[in-house]
DNA sequence: CGTAGATTTGAACGTCCTCAAGTCGAGTGG
DNA sequence: CCACTCGACTTGAGGACGTTCAAATCTACG
């Protein structure tokens, strides 16, 4: 074997291309041209993170000194309150960012936790801004991101302000199913990553309601449930249970 | 008069100089050295809109053309459910920047509306992206006020999933003074601008409960309630009871 | 193969909602 | 100037949905 591809295979924690990752039509390098692109390839994105399973990436506090994209794996941020309560704020999987938080006070507002073994790609913010002033379709698609974030938080603030049990959790459903779509993957067969309490936190609700209500859908023959498993029969049903039609 | 001023007193919706504006500590130009926030006069920000009370800035589906930031007056945004379930996701006042949820799409995603006669000024966003490129330090600010917002929003989801009501309420009446405060006006003497209805839709409650919570406070003597003047006679109280203490 | 953690399910309870009636204040017209 | 009206707000009573507490079951991992 070449040398120089054994060291590329090799470097500390993997060798990094935007070019060549799967994700790069829904990650931070839409829009960009071959040329930008070799550019975030060459400054920019150079390093992968790995985060096993249960450990943060960084939490609240924690000085901000970067942005990562997921790569593979699964990751739950969430605050907390003074008195201990913990809201999961999203769940983030393949080509989503995290850490956006943290730019406006230079420490992370959130904790990031990776819900199994991952790997997130490094975008040093600094390096980041500096990239962006150059290149334009780098901050636009930046701009975008943030905005859908935003656009993202309303829909929660929606559905934690004015909506059932039923509702939340088919509107959680239907989100992923729709995210795991655009990413190759059957949209009926869920895996979930996360737990009953850890959906009830990011929902609102308890993880005995969220045990309930997945029961019930079940029972209604919307899907069929078995523990992390979710195998989505009736996805027009949960659409309907959101839109708030009698069927 | 010279006819001069007499003109630049008429213009169009009114002349406008980030460099003079009281809020520009707190708004988009802050950071900007002398010569910037010319550049920001001159190629920006040239024009002011008025909107009257109950009136729209924009709604949802329209496209988006422009950033607005609050001048004079109060504004809140809400997003809606297809079975016309209305959420509201912030009130706005002076500084505060509207229709960030358009960049993604380059549709609005929410309505704003005035709750009181109010003037914006008028960010064109295709002026501000090539700005923003030239200028490092607006690019900064901006980025800074995007990442507050997500982090504000973080802070409701928190609110909206695990908070009572008089801890809704309260959290709702801090953050209130505070921004208040910022802007140099009392802490403790609000004229709220908003119906109890908006504020349930806000906190994610009925209007019935921010009423009858209001009144508990009263009668626990945290503040004087009579209509829409809210007076805070024990802000230390409100905050114990955000922050789970037993006093 | 055993133990700890996750999930399911049941029963009683509590907070907030719904429905309803009554009060208050601003704006309008007689 | 006062009566009228409409909308916003307050307050009460009963009910619903989700929570809390508790126990049983299951599985995954060492």
């Amino acid at each position: 074997m070449d040398q120089r591809v054994f060291k590329a295979l090799h470097l500390p924690h993997g060798a990094v291309v935007c070019s060549g990752c799967h994700l790069r039509d829904i990650c931070l390098p839409v829009g960009l041209n071959k040329a930008e692109l070799d550019q975030v390839d060459q400054r920019l994105v150079t390093v992968r993170h790995k985060v096993p399973r249960g450990e943060k990436l960084f939490q609240a506090g924690d000085r901000f000194e970067a942005i990562y994209a997921v790569w593979t794996g699964y990751f739950k941020t969430c605050v907390s309150s003074k008195d201990g309560r913990e809201q999961v704020t999203g769940f983030q999987m393949g080509g989503e960012l995290i850490g956006l938080d943290g730019i406006g006070t230079r420490r992370h507002e959130v904790d990031a936790v990776a819900l199994e073994d991952s790997q997130v790609c490094v975008i040093p913010y600094t390096e980041f801004e500096a990239l962006s002033h150059e290149i334009n379709s780098l901050q636009q698609q930046f701009h975008r991101m943030m905005s859908r974030e935003i656009v993202r938080n309303h829909g929660v603030m929606l559905l934690l302000g004015s909506m059932h049990a039923e509702e939340r959790l088919a509107a959680f459903l239907l989100n992923l199913t729709k995210r795991l779509q655009t990413r190759g993957f059957s949209p009926s067969a869920i895996v979930l990553r996360m737990s009953r309490e850890e959906i009830g936190s990011y929902l609102g609700l308890k993880l005995e309601t969220v045990s309930r209500t997945f029961s019930r859908f079940q029972a209604n023959g919307l899907l069929f449930v078995r523990h992390r498993q979710i195998q989505v029969t009736d996805p027009v049903g949960l659409q309907h249970l959101l839109d708030g039609e009698t069927v």
